[in-house]
DNA sequence: CAGTGGTCTAGACCACTTT
DNA sequence: AAGTGGTCTAGACCACTGG
């Protein structure tokens, strides 16, 4: 994972303002300065790539992106609340709802590829920024995941830390689905906000490295606490049928 | 871009339902199979393995994924309305509420580049699938964007097609904020659904591939007539500090 | 242990942009 | 024509998984 080595030094590099005029050294010269091949260098640079940190232009050079560093939350990277609220200027807090050990629900048990009978644990947790409400999560995972006692406090907060501690299990990515739904009264009292208010809906479902479901979660966030943003690249279906639109 | 090839072949073979049991050939083996070298097999797995169609585990093999394939829509990649619909499995139409010739709002000037004075074209349109409204959408373009006469009716549609007829641009990427909303009366109207519906609502910004913006969006979905997932991966940072959490 | 994917190298040729 | 990124090769070694 040299590569990976290779990138954060070009991040840091980018971030410390080198390669002033916005355009980096050329993929051979910059293999030679961190003393790696060009296959080596250009991985770690698909990587900034990805990132939007850099955009490449073919016969030309690779260049500091600079529209895209201003994006405050990208939704395909971005999901720890606290990391979250603390991108946006605020100090985050944390306030908990409730717990519950119970039989799993029917769509619990699809989501997280659970049997008949199967218990889970849900756990509802307000996040604040500041002191006010952003965030309202019903985490939900499943009983036997479950491998040392606990406390109950342990469920006050996000369940990441407690999904390692007391699980030994990794959410590695999760599957979102987005929604926007209006404020409930429930909801409203809990986030501070007028009934029937637009809100993010986020239904989640997280697997470790081994692909395994292993959290469900629904995520309430107040709007103009946070700005999602998304690159949405052209589809190669797309891209190979619109020059015939040309013609 | 032969690894494009290759990805295609191995996306149309893992759909015909070779690698029965889910797992594919060996690297080296598909490389020999497919006629190229394992790195430009590996470049194309890449791919696949980006786009959810397949899993690699370690040591272990690479697999055909059954999850994600499922998934109706992926909000970072697909973006064409008529298209988008017909994955709905729908007859896509269109209805045009009316263009506008004017100047460019501050806002418009920021998001496109453009400065005082500047004059943009402003299409609304209704995108409907199977006759029922889903989308409503106003797309914004630069005026001096135009190279060639055109017809009204030209921008009573999609216009990826005016772009790339009377412009010669292409978008290359957007970079979308999605927000939730609340139907308003005119929303509602145009879009046959109740006032305060939450709506998802789109605000891009799409660009070149010269990495210049050509076009402002707002784009106002019906919710139950899309799914939009999105995959939001584990950062580097999170991955790095989770371990701490532990000890 | 053998087989798998993950990484890295050195070198080559190509397509594209700029001068 | 020179320099850039895009692609491809052949080969090597490693880390991990499984029987």
């Amino acid at each position: 994972m040299r590569w990976a080595v290779v990138a954060d030094q070009l991040r840091a590099m980018i971030h410390q303002g080198a390669f002033a005029g916005g355009r980096l050294a050329s993929e051979p010269d910059l293999a030679a300065m961190l003393g790696v091949s060009r296959a080596t260098a250009r991985q770690a640079l698909d990587r900034l790539e990805h990132e939007g940190v850099v955009i490449r232009k073919h016969g030309s050079g690779t260049f500091v992106n600079a529209a895209l560093l201003h994006i405050t939350t990208r939704l395909d990277e971005v999901w720890d609340f606290a990391e979250m609220i603390r991108l946006s200027g605020c100090e985050p807090s944390v306030r908990h709802v409730r717990t519950r050990l119970e039989a799993a629900s029917a769509a619990q048990q699809a989501k997280l590829g659970l049997g008949e009978g199967d218990e889970v644990i849900a756990a509802e947790n307000v996040f604040l920024a500041d002191g006010r409400p952003v965030i309202f999560c019903r985490d939900v995972l499943p009983g036997r995941l479950v491998r040392q006692a606990y406390a109950a406090e342990e469920l006050h907060g996000p369940i990441y830390a407690f999904l390692a501690r007391r699980c030994q299990q990794w959410v590695s990515y999760n599957v979102a689905e987005v929604l926007p739904v209006v404020a409930g009264r429930a909801l409203a009292r809990h986030l501070q906000c007028p009934a029937r208010a637009p809100l993010h809906y986020f239904e989640e479902v997280g697997y470790n490295d081994d692909h395994q479901a292993i959290l469900y979660s629904q995520e309430y966030y107040v709007p103009d606490a946070f700005r999602f943003h998304v690159v949405r690249k052209m589809t190669s279906e797309v891209r190979s049928r619109t020059p015939e639109a040309v013609g």
